[in-house]
DNA sequence: GTCTATACAGCGATAGAC
DNA sequence: GTCTATCGCTGTATAGAC
């Protein structure tokens, strides 16, 4: 078992990497746990010893996943760069995943989310929540400081960005073409210059 | 069989609006022929008949999509009104599809795509280039006459506006919130304003 | 064009030996 | 912690009667 607070370790986190990579890229339906068994050369029923369901490895990922976000996001927070370098640098953790082949974890997840066991549904809505509310903080203060400019509501500018994020991934990785996601980037970026 | 250029009709035309709406809330990979059956209180083996395999419903799907999309967008050329209304109308196609209650048909397809048949892959990709061309036309159109302004290549902005819509529908769709992809339409709007 | 019946592969999951 | 073996179910797909 898992200790609370704590990322798996050993095969568990094997598993966890693999899972993730085929989410990632064929969704939560479009893998099984004989795939993962055969990648990491165990058996399914060693799987089902580390997590006994499909929708425990499922949110155990969104877990590790939401930690380390957060713990991505909290050096964003403490590199004390200003407002616009910080929406760069959030920008990059998704590029970061698109680079390494595959969609955003939770955007693949939202767009099956009516097949997906209610435990999963609540990770994905925490990590966007997540996004949404770290954005926003970081829009208000670049807008109070003068280093961001940008009409209506600090909320629903960090909803559009991360809608247009997502959609970017989503893009993107279909096309196989990256310039697709710097497109969606460069005009966020403008719509927030000072 | 479906006559060339003509969309199935009888029963036909039923297993395709049913797989439709499946696809859209749930994916390619989120539903079953059973599934559909049970919908139209038919057995598997009759949609056997009008479809042999999966993939030939979704490729029939897909071709009846492109169809009608094609139609709706030609409806939009010959209104006469201005490029600002045109691309309204756009957002309009995508917006009428998640009050119905589902994420748009190729965005969840784009998703999915490594998963599904080659056939399937290239209809979607089709869709997608339809949206981006004829985008591209009103932009380059709009520019020019006046009615719209914005930087860089007008092609560019389609493939960001595709893909802000598609975003826009995701998240949307998942908070069950339709203000989420008002919002991604306003700020698109904002940055083409003369 | 729809039905019953069935084939066969893959799925998530479990029991029990080591 | 991993294995072999197996279960029950669902998936796509087919044969052949009506």
């Amino acid at each position: 078992m898992v200790a609370a607070g704590r990322e798996p370790a050993g095969t568990a986190a094997l598993v966890l990497d693999v899972a993730e990579r085929h989410i990632q890229t064929r969704g939560y339906n479009g893998f099984s746990y004989a795939d993962v068994a055969a990648e990491l050369s165990v058996t399914k029923a060693s799987l089902h010893y580390h997590f006994p369901s499909k929708s425990d490895l499922g949110e155990a990922l969104l877990e590790r996943h939401a930690t380390r976000f957060a713990a991505s996001l909290a050096e964003i927070d403490d590199s004390g760069v200003d407002a616009m370098e910080k929406v760069l640098a959030f920008t990059g953790l998704y590029g970061a995943v698109l680079r390494s082949g595959g969609m955003c974890l939770c955007g693949m997840l939202a767009a099956e989310f009516r097949t997906l066991p209610g435990g999963m549904q609540d990770g994905v809505a925490r990590f966007f929540d997540l996004n949404e509310e770290w954005l926003t903080r970081v829009l208000e203060a670049g807008r109070a400081d003068g280093t961001l400019d940008f009409e209506g509501r600090a909320r629903d500018r960090a909803r559009s960005a991360v809608a247009g994020l997502e959609g970017a991934m989503l893009m993107a990785g279909f096309f196989d073409d990256l310039s697709r996601f710097d497109s969606v980037v460069e005009s966020l970026v403008e719509g927030l210059r000072a």
